[in-house]
DNA sequence: GGCGTCCTCTGGAACGTTCCAGGTTGAGGA
DNA sequence: TCCTCAACCTGGAACGTTCCAGAGGACGCC
């Protein structure tokens, strides 16, 4: 356990509590406390007396008093583990307007993609006494999720977890991958590559998407995959590496939008345009994907959906409506944009 | 007062106490609560034990207890006035990180740039009681941050204001101008035009700085600015209204990165590259500008450092060292990407 | 008039910690 | 042997709420 407390208390004047409301509008502590919560059963005139004391005093009721009496916090725990990312300020959208209906805070945090850091990141919201927590991408073991859901229900969005005590949201990655092949099968092209996303969560199943589709339309001679990475170098490496083969693809999809955007910079730097040479498709639809600049065709998951469910499939279990686990998976669409097109008629060799 | 407390509370299985551990342990809960506290003057062998109990029983300490008797919380209050700026998540960084190092948490609250959301949002940080208050671009009224400043101490964050209580830290939006206008100057512009950020935070200052650099250089007669707003739309706008009128300018300072990706799109439209006929420099330098199919030049204010400076603030305000306002600046520096070069030789006639 | 019922209100006991004043022990010195 | 002192430990009183059992009136009914 840290050392923590050596700083004293500071010194400020204390503020009213609920007696000094009581002693101005002459009625019990119990009264006060049944007007803030709204309760029946007081009489409109100490009620107004009540409100009126409130008023002038500037009282303040103290949700760690009432948190500790009764044990729960009504704080909910979101530990995202990359708050650069814009994909996760969808994400964090959607939980905090479905937790303010629900008369929630919420408690953000993150561990910056360590780790360990994202590990005391979870404990200190544990120690808070949340009463949820929800876990977006994150990189920690299965076995601190597990511990978490002994004490607090759990959901995990985003990432795949053998975590069989938690409840989970993902994107049907499956019907991702597909959609984006089959965009650009549609439009003509069969020689189709794939830069994956390494190890990065979900990078897998996407990657497994691509090579089913593939075969499903027959286009099982044309798969190409390479290595890449959640990343703009990762996407960069990975198209160099498909310049260097022959024949070229006539359309990319990225395992990411990021990871595209890298893509797109070495197909340009080797002289080919996109959509006219080369078709790129990314995946995540962020608000980069929409930049007119970039204007990047994208698989959408929705963001603000899967906080949403998220909250939702949290508040469940709180009410005690359930305590069996929920594993949500929302379909993705496609987001048509200017960086697919019909393959040239006559492939561009490289300069 | 809402009325929320409906719900009864979850029934899971209690979780240990500090009187379980010292039962285990055969001490007393002060004794507990020492070697929680990592306090001296235990002995080694109860120390042992009080940890092998708390180990066993999975014990964790009860913050929200804690705080009570302690009358502080150890939570630094943060609302953003928008979670889907990249900026902002530069600034949450430089705060965590060094909350983290204080031993202090952060609670991370959004009024998703609505006023009275955002009142909301600060209110429910009083309630838990929190011991400091971030204020990153509030867009509420000033007697909002006067009245949070009776009870706690306040720093806002990359916003004028007139409420005398609070710290502050912004950046040096003057200078920051003055950097991107000269930066054009050097490169042999004249006819430098600025596309305003409308009624945003800092859009007036910045204004300013361009018309004082302007001046400066003995630039006067070529000054052109005309309104735009801190949105991708705003830039359009206002670039469309500029190539509306005679003579085109060969260089744009636009209020923000957003706004100058809006204004780069408007060129593009017309016909105009960038910069072989219009140079563009943007404000803020997020993660946008670094995108290569951007490369925007724009002026970096050090979203981390001024999260950092604000945590300190706060910090020195809880440790009781200083009681008197304290106003940093942040100066900005100017990164120089591909979307400014020299004038064309011959300026283009719009087709 | 007595009784039951409803409405309104109240005091005290929690909740899980920290902090404080003081207790116990054992060693060492007079 | 007794006293002192340090080292170590302890129980009880807070902290500001909520919740519960029940008190006290007013009223209506028999």
């Amino acid at each position: 356990m840290p050392r923590r407390n050596v700083v004293k208390p500071a010194p400020s004047q204390p503020e009213p509590t609920i007696l000094d409301v009581a002693r101005k509008a002459r009625v019990s502590k119990s009264l006060v406390s049944m007007v803030i919560r709204g309760e029946e059963g007081v009489s409109p005139k100490n009620r107004e007396a009540v409100l009126q004391a409130i008023e002038e005093l500037n009282y303040r009721p103290n949700v760690i008093a009432r948190s500790l009496v009764q044990r729960r916090t009504r704080i909910l725990g979101v530990m995202i583990s990359d708050l650069r990312n814009p994909f996760f300020g969808d994400v964090v959208s959607g939980i905090q307007m479905r937790a303010e209906d629900l008369g929630y805070r919420v408690l953000f945090n993150t561990g910056e993609r360590v780790p360990n850091l994202e590990e005391a990141a979870i404990e200190s919201l544990l120690e808070l006494r949340v009463d949820g927590l929800i876990l977006a991408a994150p990189r920690v073991d299965d076995t601190v999720i597990e511990r978490a859901c002994r004490v607090v229900p759990v959901v995990v969005l985003n990432r795949d977890t053998s975590a069989t005590c938690s409840d989970s949201v993902t994107n049907d990655n499956l019907a991702g991958a597909r959609l984006a092949v089959e965009h650009c099968a549609n439009l003509g092209h069969t020689r189709i590559a794939h830069i994956d996303g390494g190890s990065g969560a979900g990078a897998g199943v996407r990657r497994e998407g691509y090579l089913r589709a593939m075969r499903q339309l027959g286009l099982e001679d044309s798969i190409v995959t390479v290595e890449g990475a959640f990343t703009e170098n990762g996407g960069y490496l990975g198209a160099r590496e498909l310049l260097s083969r022959s024949p070229l693809p006539t359309a990319i999809f990225a395992a990411n939008d990021i990871c595209a955007i890298g893509a797109m910079k070495a197909l340009e730097e080797a002289g080919l345009r996109t959509p006219a040479d080369v078709s790129v498709v990314g995946y995540d639809n962020t608000s980069l994907a929409t930049l007119p600049q970039i204007s990047l065709t994208s698989v959408q998951q929705f963001g603000a959906d899967i906080g949403r469910l998220g909250l939702e499939c949290i508040f469940e279990r709180i009410e005690g409506k359930r305590s069996t686990p929920r594993h949500e998976v929302v379909a993705p669409t496609l987001v048509v944009r200017a960086s697919t097109g019909p393959p040239p008629a006559k492939p561009k060799a490289l300069r």
